[in-house]
Order: C-alpha cells, then sequence, then structure tokens
RNA sequence: UGGGGCGUCGACAAGCGGUUAAGUCGCCAGAUUUUGAUUCUGGUAUUCGCAGGUUCAAAUCCUGCCGCCCCAGCCA
C-alpha cells in the first residue's frame, strides 16, 4: 500500500528568489495587494514553458491573497486570432481546475495607450520617423558601435504631434514610418536607442476589428498595461532582463508613479529531446511531422491532455524543479515521473495484453470459465472492485515468454512456475516457435489450490503476469511514445533541427487485447494497465469499434538492468 | 571588442560571513510486495567555475581570469 502523502490537488507555496522580492515589497508597502499577471500573446498554443509561468503567477498571487488575471497581449494583429485566444483560455482553465480568473486584453486599453503616446510628444520625448526600416535598423549601431541619430530626430513638437494624428487617421501606409521616444542613439543598451512606439498596421484586428490603423509595440504597451490592471509584480523570462530599463522609462515618462510594477525575470524552461519554441513547433506541424498542435508527442498542454498527462502532474513537475534565473535544462522523465506519482493513486487498473500470444492451460476443464473480483485501485480501496472473465484460453504477452532464458527470469521459460495475476499458478510446459524462433503460443498446467493466485504452503512464486481471457477480451490499439527527436538538445540547433526525428517515436500496437470492463469506462478516465503504464483514451483516433490508448507514462522497469547484472 | 545576466552533486535547487553544504529527481545497496510497479530503509558534493586576497572564520565579501546565455524586429 502507498503511503505517501503528498499534497497534489493546490497551487502551493513556493520558495523562490520572487518570493523574496516580494516580501521585501511588501515591507517597504504593507497595504499592497499582490498583483501578478499571465499575459500571452494568442498566436499560438501554448506549452509546458508556459505552465511553469502560469503557475508561477497565480501561485504567487494565491500565496499572498493577491490577484492574478489573464492578460492577452493582442498588439501585433498580423499574427493572432480568436481560435488562439479561445485555446489559451481553455488550456489555462484546463491547468487550473478552474475558470475563476478574469481576463483582460491589451487591445481594451488602446485609447489610454494613444493619450501617453500623445503626452510623449508633448513633452518632446516621441518623434514620428519616416525612415525606411532598413535605414532604421542600420542606424541603430550594433551591440560595440553607437547609433545615428534620425534627421526626423529634431522634428518640432507641433509637427510631430499633426505627423501622428495624421499616422492615426491612417495617412499613411504600413512601413511609411513608426513612432519613436526620444531617449538616447549611443545607449549601451541597444533597447534605449530611441524604440518604436508605434507602427502602422492595416490589419484587422481580432477584436478591435478596422478601428486603429496603427498599433503600440511591446515595450509601451506591457508596462502601461500593467500599471493600468494594478499589476504589482510584472514576471517575465530573462530574455527581457535588456528591456527593463524601457519598462521603467514608460512609464516614468507618461506620468506614473511609483512604486511601478516591478518587472523580475526568471529563467526559461527546456525539455530535453524535444522542442518549445513557437517557430519549430510550428513547422513540425506545418510540415506534417506530426499530427497538429495536440500531437501527444510535444508538450504543449492540448498534446499533454491528449497524451494523458494530468494538471496536478504539471504543477507538481513545475512546482519541483523551482524558479531560478538559470535557464533550466530538464529531462522530461521528470515530468513522466511526477505524473507517475499521481496516477498510480488515481488510475484504474486493468489488463491489457499490448503484443498477444496464446496461453492455453491444458489441464484446464475445456469449455469451463470463471470470474475473479479484483481491485480497481490497490493504493486507494475506496475505488471498488470489478470482474474479470477467466477460462483455459488466454492471451499473454508475447515478452513474457522466453526460450533460453537466464535464471532470474521470472515468466514463462520451460519448466517455470508463475502466477496469472489474481488467478492461478501455472506450470510452462511447452513454447511454441515459428520458423524464426519467435514464440507463437505457449502450453502450461495451472495448479487448481492456488486459485485467487496464492497458496498455503510456503511456495515462492516470483512472477506475476497480466492476462486476458481469449474469449471475453475485447481488442483495441495502443501507442506508445519515444523522444520525437534523436539528438538531446534539438532546441539548440538550427534549421537542420528536423534532420534529428525519431522514426520510432510512435510504437503501435493494433492488435492489442483489453479486458471488457475497460471498454465500459468514460472517455476521461486514467488507466493504469498492469505491469505496463498509463494509458488515456485518444478522443480523435478511436472509432466506435477500436479504442485508441495513447500511454501516458510507462511504469518504471528495472527488469533490462537486473537481467543484465546476471 | 559594448551592455545586461548566470555558474553549488548526473539534472534541478536551497543557502546570502560561523550549518556535518537543505530538499527533489536520478543512481547504488537492502527490506516488503499477487504489477520486476508502488512503499520503506540506507548510501550517494571534505566542497560551491578557476586563481588570488580580506577575515579568527568565505559557497557567501573584494580583485582578476574562464565558461555559458541574452540584446542590433516597424515580433513578443
Amino acid at each position: 500500500m502507498n503511503t505517501k502523502t503528498k499534497e497534489y490537488t493546490s497551487i502551493q507555496e513556493s520558495n523562490n528568489f520572487i518570493d523574496k522580492v516580494i516580501q521585501t515589497d511588501l515591507r517597504e508597502y504593507p497595504d499592497i495587494t499582490v498583483h501578478t499577471r499571465f499575459p500571452p500573446e494568442p498566436n499560438g498554443y501554448l506549452h509546458i514553458g508556459h505552465a511553469k509561468s502560469i503557475l508561477l503567477n497565480f501561485s504567487l498571487a494565491t500565496q499572498y491573497k493577491g490577484i492574478c488575471n489573464l492578460r492577452f497581449d493582442d498588439t501585433n494583429p498580423d499574427r493572432e486570432n480568436q481560435e488562439f485566444i479561445n485555446a489559451i483560455i481553455e488550456d489555462v482553465s484546463w491547468l487550473l481546475e478552474t475558470d475563476n480568473f478574469v481576463i483582460h486584453y491589451a487591445s481594451d486599453y488602446f485609447s489610454t495607450y494613444l493619450a501617453c503616446a500623445r503626452l510623449l510628444i508633448d513633452k518632446g520625448l516621441a518623434y514620428v520617423d519616416f525612415s525606411s526600416p532598413e535605414e532604421v535598423r542600420l542606424n541603430r549601431g550594433t551591440p560595440t558601435q553607437q547609433g545615428i541619430e534620425s534627421t526626423y530626430r529634431s522634428t518640432s513638437i507641433e509637427e510631430n504631434k499633426r505627423l501622428f494624428e495624421k499616422m492615426v487617421v491612417g495617412s499613411y501606409d504600413d512601413g511609411e514610418c513608426i513612432l519613436r521616444a526620444k531617449i538616447d542613439m549611443a545607449h549601451p543598451n541597444i533597447v534605449m536607442r530611441d524604440p518604436p512606439i508605434y507602427r502602422i498596421k492595416k490589419t484587422s484586428h481580432p477584436r478591435q476589428k478596422d478601428a486603429w490603423k496603427i498599433y503600440p509595440m511591446y515595450d509601451f504597451a506591457h508596462c502601461l498595461g500593467d500599471a493600468m490592471d494594478n499589476v504589482t509584480h510584472s514576471l517575465c523570462t530573462l530574455e527581457f532582463e535588456n528591456n527593463r530599463p524601457l519598462y521603467d522609462w514608460f512609464l516614468e515618462n507618461t506620468g506614473h508613479r511609483r512604486p511601478f510594477p516591478k518587472q523580475t525575470e526568471f529563467g526559461r524552461l527546456s525539455l530535453n529531446e524535444t522542442v518549445l519554441s513557437k517557430r519549430k513547433l510550428k513547422r513540425l506541424v506545418d510540415e506534417q511531422k506530426i499530427d497538429g498542435w495536440d500531437d501527444p508527442r510535444i508538450y504543449t498542454l492540448c498534446g499533454m491532455r491528449r497524451r494523458g498527462f494530468t494538471p496536478t502532474g504539471i504543477r507538481a513537475f513545475c512546482k519541483e524543479i523551482g524558479t531560478s534565473r538559470s535557464n533550466s535544462q530538464i529531462a522530461v522523465q521528470r515530468l513522466e515521473e511526477c505524473v507517475r506519482q499521481e496516477l498510480n493513486m488515481s488510475a484504474t487498473r486493468v489488463m491489457c495484453v499490448l503484443d498477444p500470444i496464446l496461453l492455453r492451460i491444458t489441464n484446464y476443464p475445456e469449455g469451463q470459465s470463471e470470474v475473479f473480483e479484483v481491485p480497481n485501485n490497490p493504493e486507494d480501496p475506496s475505488a471498488g472492485t470489478h470482474n474479470v472473465d477467466f477460462s483455459g484460453v488466454l492471451y499473454i504477452e508475447r515478452e513474457d515468454g522466453m526460450v533460453n532464458a537466464p535464471k532470474k527470469y521470472y515468466r514463462f521459460s520451460l519448466g517455470k512456475e508463475v502466477r496469472l495475476k489474481y488467478a492461478y499458478y501455472v506450470t510452462c510446459t511447452k513454447i511454441h516457435q515459428d520458423e524464426n524462433g519467435d514464440i507463437t503460443s505457449i502450453e502450461a498446467v495451472y495448479d487448481p489450490q492456488s486459485r485467487g493466485g496464492w497458496t498455503d504452503d510456503k511456495r515462492r512464486v516470483m512472477g506475476t503476469v497480466h492476462w486476458v481471457s481469449c474469449q471475453k477480451a475485447r481488442h483495441c490499439k495502443v501507442r506508445k511514445f519515444n523522444p520525437l527527436f534523436t539528438h538531446e538538445h534539438p532546441e539548440t540547433l538550427g534549421e537542420e533541427f528536423i534532420d534529428y526525428l525519431n522514426k520510432e517515436s510512435i510504437v503501435l500496437y493494433e492488435h492489442s487485447m483489453i479486458e471488457e470492463f475497460a471498454y465500459k469506462l468514460a472517455d476521461d478516465v486514467h488507466l493504469q494497465f498492469l505491469r505496463k503504464g498509463y494509458c488515456y483514451k485518444d478522443k480523435v483516433q478511436s472509432t466506435d469499434s477500436c479504442t485508441m490508448y495513447n500511454i501516458t507514462v510507462s511504469l518504471k522497469d528495472s527488469l533490462k538492468n537486473r537481467i543484465f547484472m546476471s
């Protein structure tokens, strides 16, 4: 019995450097309400890296009795759409197991952003620049070389006001001009070299439709959006560190009062043997290397959901890996272990033979059958029991038989006694092979005294195997997943990452046989195929006549190690 | 070669001048087991990127090196 009492259900307390930041701020400003936000751009699907951010933001708010909302950073209509918005809401709700959070949109603040831009112009801190994108880029300089001031930098305030209003009403075409902040073209931090504030886009916005001809840039919109939402702690990943001075500059110069929302950066999550970047995932989808954004082999939230990962398991994982100022490189096995720990407590146990061969019990009365009552989950007696059918002709796993087996092989080999789980002790009497030496069927005799899988004598039967009755079992298909890439760090590769796709990333068992009970269960019940792994019904690939199961994660297996040792 | 970060066990990660340098995963050994699963017990960094220095005392402070990451979108 599993006595481990690990807490999975709540969004838990964290203990990381951001905690310390908040605690320090709370000492200085005891009256503030901690307010965080998760700010995705609706231009793609959420993945495990976003989960880390979502959980960080929401758990910190919960921990300090504050507020966290979902805010869409929908400031670039070229790449955003309503489908992504809907998908993100669905994924966040699924991860958090609640839809009790407030949703904001940066686009709802467009009028305020505009007023802030006008204020900057009035102060002589912004100007309209008609340089071409190429010129802007060239004049920005390089890390080691300072930039060159644009000729439009000295335009009068009155003229800038006039020109900007023309931008607003759509007098110019895309790319013709931008509004830039007037900061310092010689600044050592390139972000501060007169960054763009507004650019012209005649694209229709998913929510604002055609109301706007200009759209604010991230650096301008994000800090102002945080301020409008009363965000106290604005958490983002490390690559935005260079943008922090600009974040503060915009707040300072648009009349916001201190304390400003505080931007704090944390390390990004990377997983071994897979990719998380939107660009790479999109290429896999576009070139149909995978099944779509919800392919069970990738770590999008929808992909993980389809594969059978649970929100609590993902939460436990994010908590376990922690949050620091280092980008972390983590083996997916750690995620899998978290999911195993949860599913071990909750999954319904069922027997399924992935790769079946026949087992004939030669001394079992012909035509006879019987029923065993078995626990649904030995870790949780309250989960109840169900019946399984037994007879003299069963299916067992092909790999549970071996001809010249080593001593410590506790399965079917000539003369060896093994236990059929819940049923009887059987002794292997014959192994049939085909011309290639592959096992085709096995014969055995059973001990009628061992009914239930136990005898009163002190006989030790080391091996226990799972089985299904030929007559009653149902056909199903099972998919087992291996890493999508044969390279440990495909994310570090350029476009050649595509050359490292693992040809064996899906192992399909087409002729699996599963006990009848499993068929009566609801679609979203997490199962454990005894001795094999945790499984979940694939809603896309299942048909009325045949269920497709995805192996979420395999059970740990120390067999290989032990055999090699001996 | 500019600016900003980061380097503590195989992977994460606490520690922030005095601790035997937490914890998790992994790994190793043993116990229990009708899932070779689970569970349980024990082991697993004399040392904190390297080299100097300050101090009675340094992973923690100082100096200098070395390695890695980010920044030159009218993306976020």
